[in-house]
DNA sequence: CAGTGGTCTAGACCACGCT
DNA sequence: GCGTGGTCTAGACCACTGA
């Protein structure tokens, strides 16, 4: 009986704006320009403000948009392929990883990191600082922490105060230290890695080295290295998930590249 | 001189409120559990609701919270872990394969596809519908997309119309025809495959499927199954960003859960 | 300095899930 | 019907960039 509900899902306004956005960004941008500021932009529409940067935020989310305060808003050019795992496993820092070894930091080894570790009760922890740039765009950050068992060689002069409890994390260094720490762990036999990739949100330093605000989602890759039936080193890295596409396989990243 | 400025960058409220929740949803909350209204939790920090809604959506984004029109506020439960690509290269629907098939659909193709698949002009293209779900929840939906060439025993009764300068759909099907498609693509050999993973954002169809609401952050999968030197086909999975953390290699998605 | 995006407010109404 | 989260408004001020 009732009026036969006609086609009348109220699409909420900036979803519609969105996909009008979306076609005219296909249409009649080119990558680079630069759009209309927000306050012009939602006039033109005759919605709010907020509503107007619902639908940048979601073509933002979707590397469709650059947005810097400041500056403007500009169309973002497609997603860089940027390799993660390819078929043969090598150690981070291994020759011809562009990676840059920036230093050990000397911050607190997250839970989880540790649960992954599984150390010896108060073995101490160091952690290397790398980050991964394409065309002097940041695009990732990553920290690797490394249990000191796996780099015996290393252990001799300074050794940090075993708490109770948890890993400990070794005093920071300079990138020299950094990349001493991975020499000796390429002595180890790589025998496999796991990996995981979630979703996540940028911490404050991360934000800095990733050139965003904090809070700006990042797809963050966690890696386990096995050596001899052992967790030798856990990588966690946030690549910008504004920017970036991960890709894994033998692919080469370009031909998957939109 | 001047002041030292001592310690003012003003984090944001919003900033602020996500780490004064995280910490009490680790604290005080156990999972399942329902957190006070909007209305009630911003009254209660003095802020506006919009403002509390910022925080909230950052907690969502990271999976620490659930939030569901009409019901609630809840504290997730931990990200379970999916395994995307393990050492066994497999065609999708072999055997053991969780993925429920649904049918096929008679959707377009879309550009980025078209441009992977690289089909023969006007080659038509099924288009099987495939769902994942885990203890009864919806984590992923995926469209696997096989030209016609990769399965030609199929090709006998029903031929599409080829449309010029694009792949064409083929007509939509049972979950029946959709299995015939799986069945006749293992009679190729599979050579390799390789994948991508980038954030989107869920259609409106997505959406329904992973009974979220049309613009949540998906995990984007892109998978093109290589045979004979060509693309034999290519999936698109779209994984729930919140509930889900995608997992790699050998690894039991157990040993990195958090 | 002017102009941009980022944050925040205090309201209003709507769509949905339950009971 | 009622309470929830989702959408939307019209303003205000702040932080940053670049001329």
């Amino acid at each position: 009986m009732g009026t036969t509900q006609l086609e009348t899902v109220p699409e909420p306004k900036y979803w519609h704006l969105k996909t009008v956005l979306s076609n005219a960004l296909d249409s009649e941008f080119a990558v680079g320009e630069i759009l209309p500021n927000e306050r012009d932009l939602a006039a033109r529409f005759g919605v709010a403000r907020a509503t107007l940067r619902q639908a940048l935020e979601q073509l933002e989310l979707e590397g469709r948009l650059q947005r810097r305060r400041g500056v403007g808003t500009t169309v973002a050019p497609p997603r860089m392929g940027v390799a993660v795992g390819d078929s043969r496993q090598v150690w981070p820092g291994a020759v011809a990883d562009p990676w840059q070894t920036l230093g050990s930091t000397s911050g607190d080894v997250p839970a989880a990191v540790v649960r992954l570790l599984a150390p010896a009760t108060g073995e101490a922890v160091y952690t290397v600082r790398r980050a991964l740039t394409t065309d002097g765009q940041p695009v990732a950050a990553e920290l690797l922490y490394v249990p000191a068992g796996s780099v015996p060689e290393l252990t001799g002069d300074e050794n940090a105060a075993t708490a109770p409890g948890g890993a400990t994390a070794l005093p920071a260094g300079g990138a020299a230290r950094a990349r001493s720490v991975l020499r000796e762990l390429h002595r180890l036999e790589l025998d496999g890695q796991e990996r995981t990739v979630e979703l996540g949100s940028a911490r404050a330093d991360d934000a800095r080295a990733l050139d965003r605000l904090p809070g700006a989602p990042v797809l963050v890759v966690t890696t386990r290295y096995l050596s001899a039936g052992r967790t030798a080193a856990v990588s966690v890295a946030t690549y910008r998930a504004d920017t970036c596409r991960l890709t894994f396989g033998d692919a080469a990243p370009d031909l998957l590249a939109s």
